[in-house]
DNA sequence: ACAGTTTAGGCAAACGTTTGCCATGGTCAA
DNA sequence: TTGACCATGGCAAACGTTTGCCTAAACTGT
């Protein structure tokens, strides 16, 4: 189409030139609070008008100009989940706080779309990255050796490395295990998916290794599902769980994803939750208080995640950080 | 800064052309599918190169000349909502799958913040525009004003007319009758918040009218409730309603939160769900199948959405569309 | 041989911005 | 008087693309 619709609307920098009879850089220097460089007049008429005609910076002009996009790419595996929503809500909130605008790209899970945003993002002059529970893939790699500005949140660099903002999940499994033994629980279990995520694992392990510290001869069950997303795993989990040997006193559901599973799986199976079997779950999402009274959790602080994630990728940018903010979690018990 | 650094990795036109020994113009129209414009020699040797390198056009170069940004926005009231994230996540893919990519914005059911990303987005040079559940807006009225390609979901055009895609919430609210009527529910109610958006109001009304039409002497009790979310407004309605003159037998929820208000404050209250009190709820969230067996409710197939939003969008912009799309509905009973 | 057409490709403008550098003209001090 | 300095502001390049128009050279038909 060779009709370029000049945007309506849009005031440029050359409007307002014309307008006042100066130049664009002129009125690119006032625009930008320079304001040693033209007389007090011409300061007043150009801010005047840009008030007038309510001029604001074009961002694309911008961008390609070299300078800044305020664009910040987060890439997550899926808005589905709950806690995803929660990151995702309050990181935008922040960034926005902060003048940037958040671009959210679903990446399924998958290295190769992963890959696709990474690019994609790149080339629109995203000024910072932030991945939630990242996998590996080439361009990340790849992004990581440029020394992009990039903040992993809740899983860890797959490259080693990188900022990091998330819970110490050792310590969040073992508070589970302290928990289910405060119970009284004698039986324990973990489901958990059948591809280990380093967040996962690490929940597990603490865990486990939590309850042979306390009990050293306690025998723990352990049981994985397979499924697209946590609840088809837990629930997969949770029926070989009880296949193999009936059903455990307590389990511990590294995602509260997983022990919904669990809970349907209870349903069909007639086991009773959580009189028979106390599910504990990690992330303690907003719903549980309204409609899973059967849920103890840990709730991680998603909604402070935001801020801490901004902080960081600003501090990044500034070349004054690389290190981890470990959030303190706290269990819910209902 | 004066140091622009060159972002690594990314290959201009102007790369490709100074390596070829052709003009940027003759590299960009092999780029660009313009085959008959070179001898077979240099389209081959453009070609080659283009691979090799990697060469992919900048979109921000692209919007700036004043053709296409491949951006959509969406901006939808909160990403808290599960069936905000469902139709965030369905049309997300669809737009990836046309080759857009899609900005998500939360306006946190703001006008103010609805203004600022419509005008963010615009300067952006974004292609299109996804209204879920708009406000009223000066912006947004401009933007109709304007005509730019605007697809409403769930909650229609403030100002009228326009591309909507939803359900007929009419006659959802009036399935939700007839379920409550056939499970031998003799004293109904409503909850919904203080104050009704449009999409709230049909289904209500339907509820009621159904209710009238089979029952012309049935009492409908009514009661509202405030609160930032239908969490909160749902948890205020049940208890005003119950203050007022105990519990209904039976409830319509306008949406799935509501009812998990209603969950909380019968919990809270000894009230017993659903025995004493059946809720029908409208949205049937995904996570209903596993943790809510106690509601039944209206499915809407968000996941669904997206697609046809897309293809609005498509029809918006080639000048093709401006009617209403009404997906089916169905009660899910539980 | 010559006019006309096709082929192959370059030039330059435009989108909106930022910024280093240059050009006036004036003021001030020695 | 002259050199230095400051105030004011314009020029032009650069970022990466696309595309209308132009120009050669090489064909084609008669």
């Amino acid at each position: 189409m060779s009709d370029r619709r000049r945007e309506p609307g849009q005031t440029s920098l050359a409007d307002i030139a014309a307008e006042a009879g100066v130049s664009v850089s002129t009125v690119s220097r006032i625009a930008n609070g320079d304001l040693g460089r033209a007389s007090a007049a011409t300061v007043e008429k150009v801010q005047r008008l840009i008030a007038e005609r309510g001029y604001r910076p074009n961002p694309v002009g911008r961008s390609l100009r070299g300078g800044e996009s305020r664009l910040v790419a987060m890439l997550a595996p899926n808005l589905d989940n709950p806690a995803m929503a929660a990151i995702a809500a309050s990181t935008e909130a922040a960034l926005r706080a902060a003048g940037y605008v958040m671009v959210l790209c679903d990446t399924h899970d998958r290295p190769d779309l992963q890959d696709e945003y990474l690019r994609a993002m790149r080339s629109r002059f995203a000024e910072g990255f932030i991945l939630v529970s990242a996998v590996a893939s080439a361009e990340l790699e790849a992004s990581v050796k440029r020394g992009e500005p990039i903040v992993f949140v809740n899983r860890r660099n797959p490259y080693g490395g990188g900022a990091f903002v998330g819970i110490d999940n050792r310590r969040a499994g073992a508070d589970a295990a302290d928990y289910l033994l405060d119970c009284g629980v004698r039986a324990p279990a973990v489901i958990h998916p059948a591809e280990l995520s380093s967040t996962i694992r690490e929940r597990v392990e603490g865990f486990i290794d939590r309850l042979r510290e306390r009990r050293p001869g306690m025998a723990v069950r352990r049981a994985e599902g397979a499924g697209a997303n946590h609840l088809d795993c837990g629930y997969a989990a949770a029926l070989s769980l009880i296949a193999a040997g009936g059903w455990p006193d307590g389990v511990l559901c590294p995602s509260d994803l997983m022990a919904y599973g669990l809970f349907r799986a209870a349903r069909e199976r007639g086991g009773r939750i959580p009189d028979d079997c106390r599910p504990v779950g990690i992330d303690d999402n907003d719903l549980n208080a309204w409609i899973a009274p059967w849920l103890s959790s840990v709730k991680i602080p998603y909604r402070a995640f935001g801020e801490r994630v901004v902080a960081c990728l600003l501090a990044l940018r500034a070349g004054t950080l690389d290190g981890e903010v470990l959030l303190g979690h706290e269990l819910i018990r209902r």
